[in-house]
DNA sequence: GTGAAAGCGCTAACAT
DNA sequence: ATGTTAGCGCTTTCAC
């Protein structure tokens, strides 16, 4: 695995030759009349220095503004302070409220979270666990896209902590936590069922691990009653936004208006049917049932207000994050991956 | 400036002591038969070293999957390689778009860039700024949440390039690239005039530098026409989402009915203003004109299509990172800001 | 509870 | 074009 790249234009002029001179821990020891390892400690470990220590030491970096050097820091510790989180669509609607949840949780502790895209690209993942795990993270959060088999060497010669957020039909390598997609799906399309719903369509990707099971326990759930039809399957190739809903709904309207509900992948295409059946004169519910995925809310904007499944996103990354603490704090880890519950909360979409 | 916490919990116990021994610089230079630093020129300067010596360095960097350490790099040569982007909005769809063009021009450079979330708060940028200039960054691009004199002796004392991406009514400490907010404000106000709209509304917030930029050519632009009204200007609390437009629209419209256009800060804004239009009945663009601003694309989702003004939101990034490229190299670098052009993009929203 | 010595992995500056 | 030397600022280890 090479770091350069075909191309690459080299360091411009103006980087080289050093910075400006900073303040450095020693100038914190010589004032305050301790020895550089002193305030080292002070900072970090504040427990290990008297009382009457720490409070000269901390009088003096505050006085003359001390600020540690995080790289000479990493390059002596042997370890970045960096939490390492990967996920496919970090900026998304969905993603979001789990980031909230890893950043509590680290809140005000001397860990910095980083985050990276990996977008739904099996070697994108391998690229970026190489770059950050040459650089000794901390710890590793990740949200799979692939099966493992793609990148499990990759992670199996990991020496730091790494907590999976996954669907839970996977064993993680190190530590997991998630939901079980596909009985989510099934809860969505029986709820829908049960409402008299009969010729179902899915609208959403396949592009990763929890999309698929999203699909099979869909697939299953119409089998089941004698419903399934693959034609009703509906992919997205961007990013699942309101827009793609909103187009892939009229597409679906035009070519089979015999469909009369639709299971989105995510809220924000749900929304984008919702709209798209307003165009279209569709009456929601009685004409077409809508039901989302991530318990998302709209606040309004959607009216009739949508079904959808709630998954604990915040929960999923507030716990994973604990776990990561747990296991750089040496307690024991947890064989296998923690399954959380999903719910389905039932909004007009639906409601008939 | 301190970076500890009060409270702020110990590092764990599993970090202490180092990770596992991985390939060093010196490991490559073993086997290839050369001294460490010609290693290091061969990545990082590969002219300055002959055909040969670099293919088989390189070679031996392939086969056993040597990956920089930063850290060390970082301590070495007194620079991160890291150029910090602040801004106040980064999931924002707004501020996508310069994102994109930022990463652009970097790609496939030694140049890594780490983003930053500062919300809208100067504080909160004055705390980031002293995170990142702690570390040596490369350069900084920062979108101002404020008119400058609150960081000002803080920039000052940075002695790497910063290029601000700004409103074009501001002096730049360094560089400075943007629009006149004040002057695509008017365009947009002058804009809904022409149409007839007499009753205009500005929704949005006022927290940040261009949003207030926007307030004045609103005001100035109904000023001049004798139409101004203190009473029509709305604030929204939050991130100006749909949900956002849509909740203070219908807030609007039960307080003030006889309004009948509001030119909305941004996009989102202006379509969840859309959205309420519609649920109230109230015909876009006969009843009332809507106006966005930022430019961006809802692809039928808005029906009718919204009027925007347009803004290059791309350029700005890419051209703040071009500019700060140029500055790296020890080019001249411009006097003021650059200030690039807006444009109205006149959709159905506001054509009557 | 505090300190001295050594070195993390790399690059700048200066040779050759 | 390649090598030598020194040191970036901090933390680990071991001593007291």
């Amino acid at each position: 695995m090479v770091v350069r790249k075909e191309g690459a234009c080299e360091l411009p002029m103006r980087l080289r030759g050093g910075a400006r001179a900073r303040t450095t821990l020693s100038d914190v020891a010589r004032k305050a009349g301790v020895s550089p390892i002193t305030v080292s400690r002070a900072l970090r470990e504040p427990h290990k220095v008297s009382d009457k220590l720490r409070e000269t030491i901390l009088g003096v970096v505050d006085e003359i503004g001390y600020v540690p050097n995080f790289a000479a820091r990493a390059l002596a510790s042997r370890h970045s302070g960096i939490i390492a989180v990967l996920g496919p669509v970090l900026g998304s609607p969905g993603f979001s409220p789990v980031a909230s949840g890893i950043e509590d949780r680290f809140q005000a502790g001397e860990l910095r979270t980083q985050f990276a895209n990996i977008g739904l690209d099996a070697s994108e993942e391998a690229r970026q666990l190489n770059l950050f795990v040459a650089q000794n993270p901390a710890g590793i959060i990740m949200e799979s896209v692939a099966e493992f088999p793609v990148n499990r060497p990759l992670i199996d010669e990991i020496d730091c902590p790494v907590v999976q957020m996954m669907d839970t039909s996977l064993e993680p390598l190190d530590m997991g936590i998630g939901v079980c997609h596909r009985s989510a799906a099934k809860l969505a399309v029986r709820h829908l069922l049960s409402k008299g719903y009969s010729k179902i369509a899915l609208l959403g990707g396949n592009k990763d691990i929890r999309s698929r099971r999203r699909f099979e326990g869909y697939r299953e759930a119409l089998s089941d009653a004698g419903l399934y039809q693959p034609g009703y399957v509906f992919d997205t190739e961007g990013r699942n936004s309101v827009a793609d809903g909103h187009s892939l709904m009229r597409c679906i309207n035009s070519r089979y208006p015999e469909i009369d509900a639709v299971f989105c992948h995510d809220d924000e295409l749900a929304l984008g049917a919702l709209f798209a059946a307003s165009q279209l004169g569709l009456r929601v519910p009685e004409d077409l049932g809508i039901c989302g995925y991530n318990g998302l809310h709209f606040s309004g904007v959607d009216d009739p207000p949508l079904t959808s499944v709630s998954l604990p996103l915040y929960e999923i990354g507030f716990k994973a994050a604990e776990m990561l603490m747990a296991a750089l704090a040496g307690g024991e880890r947890k064989e296998g991956a923690v399954e959380l519950e999903v719910a389905l909360v039932e909004g007009a979409s639906t409601r008939r």
